[in-house]
DNA sequence: TAAGATAGTAAGTACTCACTCACTATTGCG
DNA sequence: CGCAATAGTGAGTGAGTACTTACTATCTTA
């Protein structure tokens, strides 16, 4: 059992490539990962890359493509199947949460590729992953409206931001300390806040 | 009346070098920011920075202090003499809303900084400016507790996490949409829910 | 007003980056 | 097996980076 054998075939090398992307961008500025930090990270040569991407952008977009994939699948996953539309969004809210512990790197390299002033291609796969969050967070929000869970006068708006902001906090705390595993602990603490928000008070 | 006087003294010009950054980081990914474009963006050759400045690092670093000094004074001087905790913790968010829409850059160049895996001058004098600024939230938070006006069972971390999250939302959003000018428009809004998840339910 | 101190210029240097290309090793199929 | 297609190598290249230095212009003050 090779763990590292010399010749892929390109699709495998491509994975390859971006989970190398998503590991690296855990431990360091995703900004300044350099191809020869991906191409040393799995063993082969800088221009080994470039027999598979276009160029470094194109690495970007497959790596954010990754991502949007992922993260919404298992946001998906965990939200099915659950009456309660408020339990859906904790139950989304928590899984994202674990998305985020697993790779750290994800959200930097989300919030990175959004500060970029050019339309990059990574950068409109980010606003579409962020936008089709967004509608999931729309329909929850409202129907948990509809069904008298939530407060009737409920800005949706304001609620899906924050949801999204909550998260963002999360993380930007555990950079602070250094530690990702603060997340978990405190995802918990801030969500019961976040949801006294927008219950209905009867 | 000379707009750009080429010899400017030392101090005046270490400053004019600071605004340079944070104008800059208004338009462009703070960490392509390079030496050349601060300095023929203040019309002064690349050269006459490293006059005033040991290195890259130290002129980040001053920025950063520049940052810390205004964003604190401000808040302060928002939330001083008001007596509701509640209202001051309002005044606070509204006046670092204020201050990220004048300066755009800023959360961007802070966020930037914290992800760097080295310990720079920059990076701790962030880490600072924040742990100075949770302070702040946590007398207010306590002391709002303690007079009643905010649930007796709240997590004061919890709150000041999801606090500092609530403008980190606000921020995403509007590089999202490219305009920050929503910050402005979807602060109280945001914030309305962030306070119900506070209050005492009386 | 002369001269020393201060601030700015212009042309460098060494280095790192993304990307290329001629060549070689491996793989899989007729 | 033989050979064509595929994947990887290693040594480039040029553009862009932070930073230096020898020189010059401008300010300040005795």
């Amino acid at each position: 059992m090779e763990r590292h054998p010399k010749h892929l075939p390109a699709d495998e090398r491509r994975l390859a490539t971006v989970e190398s992307v998503i590991e690296l961008a855990a431990a360091q500025n995703p900004s300044e990962i350099t191809t020869a930090a991906i191409a040393s990270h799995m063993r082969v040569t800088q221009g080994a890359l470039f027999r598979h991407f276009l160029n470094k952008e194109a690495i970007w977009q497959a790596a954010m493509e990754w991502v949007a994939e992922r993260l919404l699948a298992r946001v998906d996953r965990a939200a099915a199947g659950i009456e309660s539309p408020l339990a859906a969004l904790e139950a989304m809210f928590m899984s994202h949460v674990e998305f985020v512990v697993e790779h750290p790197g994800v959200p930097r390299m989300m919030f990175g590729e959004l500060q970029r002033a050019e339309p990059t291609p990574a950068k409109r796969m980010v606003q579409t992953l962020i936008q089709r969050y967004g509608v999931r967070l729309h329909r929850l929000l409202e129907q948990g409206k509809a069904c008298g869970e939530l407060s009737s006068g409920l800005d949706v708006e304001a609620a899906a931001t924050l949801f999204v902001g909550t998260i963002q906090g999360l993380v930007m705390q555990s950079m602070l300390a250094g530690e990702v595993g603060r997340i978990r602990r405190d995802a918990p603490r801030v969500f019961a806040i976040y949801e006294r928000g927008l219950r209905s008070t009867q």
